[in-house]
DNA sequence: CATTTGACGCCAA
DNA sequence: TTTGGCGCCAAAT
């Protein structure tokens, strides 16, 4: 075992990339799964800076039903979740 | 170290 | 219902 000390970041990142296809999680889940519910904003702070395509944080999206955002563009994640079924 | 920013959420008016 | 404001957290500057 190599040990680790998860950072919010990182149990960030590891919830994301746990979520199923077809499945969307919002902000607050997400927040909620890494530690801190209130810490939603962390949460997308963190995903805007992250560009890794393991993580589908194309399966995030908001409270409100929104989209939110995505690194590789709104209308590509919308078109994702489409095709996913999420929608 | 302090301040600002940001892919949010909830409440009050 | 819609708008405005506050709270809360982590990373970047």
């Amino acid at each position: 075992m190599i040990k680790k000390n998860k950072t919010f970041a990182d149990k960030v990142r590891d919830v994301v990339r746990k979520i199923p296809k077809g499945k969307v999680l919002t902000y607050k889940e997400v927040a909620r799964k890494a530690g801190s519910e209130k810490a939603v904003r962390a949460v997308g702070n963190i995903l805007s800076k992250n560009f890794d395509p393991n993580i589908p944080c194309h399966r995030i999206i908001r409270s409100d039903g929104g989209m939110g955002g995505y690194n590789r563009g709104v209308k590509n994640k919308i078109t994702i979740l489409k095709k996913e079924g999420a929608i």
